[in-house]
DNA sequence: TTGTATGCGTTATCAA
DNA sequence: TTGATAACGCATACAA
């Protein structure tokens, strides 16, 4: 069936024929014993439909791509079981990458030998790992919405009640350092229509707001549409800003001011040192896998 | 290593000291030969960025992910050799969905036993498919607009030129059965920077334009851009409507009236359909494998 | 409690 | 031009 040389033609047929008939199949598992095809890399993500995760999957496939590895998507939110999850994808991949975390106790021996490259987490992970940087972004925020004369900056957190997200607080410190207090107001869902309801909330609780920085884009999409929705005027009235850096916060009006992720460099960093760890190249935790991707402000019409 | 019973804890510790000594992992292909684990989903669709895709692929996963089955997620947009991408992946996978197409000459004998659906194709494919039917939604879109009061409407169709595509056609049919001539604009990009200009294009083509068809939700997100960039009023004085019923038509301002696809019913229609083909209850081309899924018309705020 | 043999489905080599 | 056979890595049943 592999075209070999110095097969008679009728046998062939015979044999195409026979396998048409009995509907086979080659075994991918058999045929990858003998000649070992391309890995495969496990990229687990929440959920498609929240805009930031295309864009982390399509960085992620592209770069992967160029390597010729193959990318399992699998959604969390359709999983009951994460760690369940983890331990069936680790087994059918050869690698995995994305958002999950796992606990130093969970990591069995099986589990210790794959490499694992978490995104987005603290430093100490006892895997791969990619830190996203906002910090000096954040500051460049802060400045530039005190320039353009903000007095009264809310925040609209997407956290657990009484807690505030890292990205949260370094704007409200920065915030302090000017002067300024922010009114921070909480949700515990990130979606456009939190962001709606979110907004709302936040200028019943302080009217006089002048500037709102979101949890993310989807949020600060929601925000833009409340405003836009009870005819207050952005950013002449209040100024609005996201974060992520999607697509998405130029598909509005006024396009979104935001905090921009480098997916690119986040999917090619994540990549490489999965495909790192793979090829041995790499341990398979500590201070050698770990890398840090930085934030950038990116001013558009909303502020 | 698999945690047999019977096994000496220091033996055990010995084995696995061994294992990350050696870098040991278990091959999934030796493992997949002996007891079989989950078989793998081929999904191929274009690019992850432009926001039809996500919806499908979460929709096709989830669905997917109820059999337990593994999708590999493939962008054509990284592929030069769009055939060569078909034959790896369909060697890797158990089967292969989503946006692509087969010449029937390039079904060789051992394409001819892999479980092919292919989506959104006329009826006359020699695989499976799911053909899209908007042609009952496109005739309510245009009943709307008439009874909107629309004399002037447009089309703004992404295209080769001088081709119009089929719901173009569908459009343009059905005003002049009330009369109304259709002004149609060709752009070859799906973009909403295309949709900006192509805005622009169709009201200086026709100013007295008071209505827009746009090929896709985004291209309608770029005219709407455009007319709020202008100064234009929707739907007051130019209603403007989609097609595909994007989450994303809800995050604008106004929320884009479009002709809505039901992507759970399209994924669980295409999964199934798969799923026959691999078990073996379904053949692999003809009428029994095929099947249509409907367009619906939702009407929001821009018309 | 541990070692050994078998078979899974494929490719490749070698003898016929 | 074709049939037979080893080897790939693993799980398992069985012998030691």
């Amino acid at each position: 069936m592999n075209h070999m040389p110095g097969i008679s033609v009728r046998t062939k047929e015979r044999v195409f024929a026979a396998a048409r008939e009995l509907r086979y199949r080659p075994s991918t598992f058999g045929r990858g014993l003998v000649k070992p095809g391309q890995p495969t890399l496990g990229l687990i993500i929440d959920d498609l439909t929240n805009p930031y995760y295309p864009e982390l999957a399509s960085a992620v496939i592209g770069q992967a791509a160029r390597y010729r590895w193959n990318v399992v998507l699998a959604e969390t939110v359709h999983i009951q079981d994460k760690h369940q999850l983890i331990i069936d994808l680790s087994r059918q991949t050869d690698a995995l990458l994305g958002y999950f975390s796992i606990d130093p106790e969970q990591l069995t021996d099986e589990l210790a030998v794959t490499p694992f490259v978490q995104l987005d987490t603290a430093p100490p992970a006892p895997t791969g790992s990619v830190a996203l940087d906002f910090r000096a972004a954040m500051d460049d925020l802060v400045e530039h919405l005190v320039a353009r004369g903000i007095q009264h900056p809310a925040l609209l957190d997407v956290t657990k009640p009484d807690a505030t997200s890292a990205r949260g607080q370094r704007f409200v410190d920065g915030m302090r350092r000017h002067g300024r207090h922010v009114a921070v107001t909480r949700i515990e869902e990130s979606s456009m229509d939190a962001g709606v309801k979110g907004g709302r909330a936040v200028l019943s609780a302080c009217p006089e707001t002048d500037g709102i920085v979101a949890f993310n884009d989807v949020v600060a999409c929601g925000v833009l549409k409340m405003l836009q929705l009870d005819g207050i005027a952005v950013p002449d009235r209040i100024r609005v800003a996201g974060y992520d850096g999607l697509t998405l916060g130029t598909f509005v009006t006024p396009q979104l001011t935001t905090i921009e992720i480098n997916m690119r460099a986040v999917a090619e960093t994540a990549v490489d040192l999965a495909l790192g760890m793979y090829a041995g190249d790499l341990p398979m935790s500590g201070p050698e896998c770990h890398r840090t991707v930085t934030h950038r402000l990116v001013v558009r019409e909303s502020t």
